[in-house]
DNA sequence: GCTTTCCCGACTGTTTTCGTCGAGTATAGC
DNA sequence: GCTATACTCGACGAAAACAGTCGGGAAAGC
């Protein structure tokens, strides 16, 4: 269980698409605007997170992305397992005596009560409580135009594909000083 | 809040260094011995740990490290902030708005929520739950001899600098195939 | 046929990780 | 004082991961 922007640009982005997903499909051209993350790499986030099932998609005008299931039924630790790639393999399996000195892979055993802890507390909080979060601190979501047909009416901002010039959010582990 | 294998490098020294601090200060070759941790790389992760004040040092033979307070009152949270070094300055800083399209930032907000349930719940876990946990697993920590004195003698395996030729845990996010 | 949108692989620059090395300082015991 | 032990510090380096770019392609709607 690895934890970095990585895993937060996925579930920024997921929330974001949760809170918006009942007009129909999110584009990531919209998500990459409003969360200012970069369209390929979103592509990138979200070819995981298809493979996993935790989005669907619709190709074509009028499409983009949903979510594969309930946002309840989506946890923190599914966006994060899904993007990360846990490479996994820890060598000995688990299982094997590391080395044959007795006391078989303490080193793995040590770790292992805390990536528990960690991945049942992540695995405990769910999309959908992300997202009443975000509407309980009043959060807007402009319910768009129900329209999804005449468009190209008004000047809409073309969504060209570089649109985050210099990332704001490049690095930096995220607040929290003290 | 980052998570990688640097903070669980330094979890599972400060385990192997609570569980056996009783009989005097520990060495880092013994760590680095027993965890499979490079000695120098561990000598930069204490460097950093004793200057948050999480250990104390003592010089010279018979030398070694401590824990700087009780176990019970070490948490998970404060190893890891310890050794990553958190770069923070989140470029907005938090209440600038970072786009005055006035939504002032939801990103950052939204990432805001996890990060503090993150950090609240490592630091509810304190280093000696980790360690209880440790010893009623059944690890066996070998009551070393009270001698401290009386060196020499025996034919020590001589704790050289290179000792890990090539880690097994160099990389992989932890088992949990699951 | 055109546009929209997802899809995919390859590529690049920077940062972090992990580890090495060399030199230095404090301490204890002879 | 000498020597061995052990921490202290800084610089360096290879390899991986991260964050982002780019170009082309493929499905779907008009």
């Amino acid at each position: 269980m690895r934890l970095t922007t990585k895993g937060r640009f996925a579930v920024t982005a997921m929330i974001d698409l949760a809170l918006r997903q009942n007009n129909g499909p999110v584009t990531l051209a919209a998500i990459s605007q409003r969360q200012q993350i970069s369209l390929s790499y979103l592509e990138q986030l979200f070819g995981k997170l298809r493979r996993h099932e935790l989005v669907e998609s619709t190709r074509g005008p009028g499409g983009g992305y949903t979510l594969g299931r309930k946002a309840s039924e989506i946890t923190v630790a599914d966006i994060i397992v899904s993007v990360d790639e846990p490479i996994d393999a820890t060598q000995c399996g688990g299982k094997e005596n590391c080395l044959g000195e007795g006391h078989r892979c303490m080193t793995h055993e040590l770790w292992a009560a805390l990536n528990t802890k960690m991945v049942d507390f992540l695995d405990s909080v769910s999309l959908q409580s992300l997202v009443d979060d975000q509407l309980a601190k009043g959060v807007v979501v402009e319910n768009a135009p129900m329209i999804k047909r005449a468009i190209s009416s008004a000047p809409v901002v073309k969504p060209i594909r570089v649109n985050a010039p210099n990332s704001v959010f490049a690095l930096g582990g995220v607040a929290f000083s003290k």
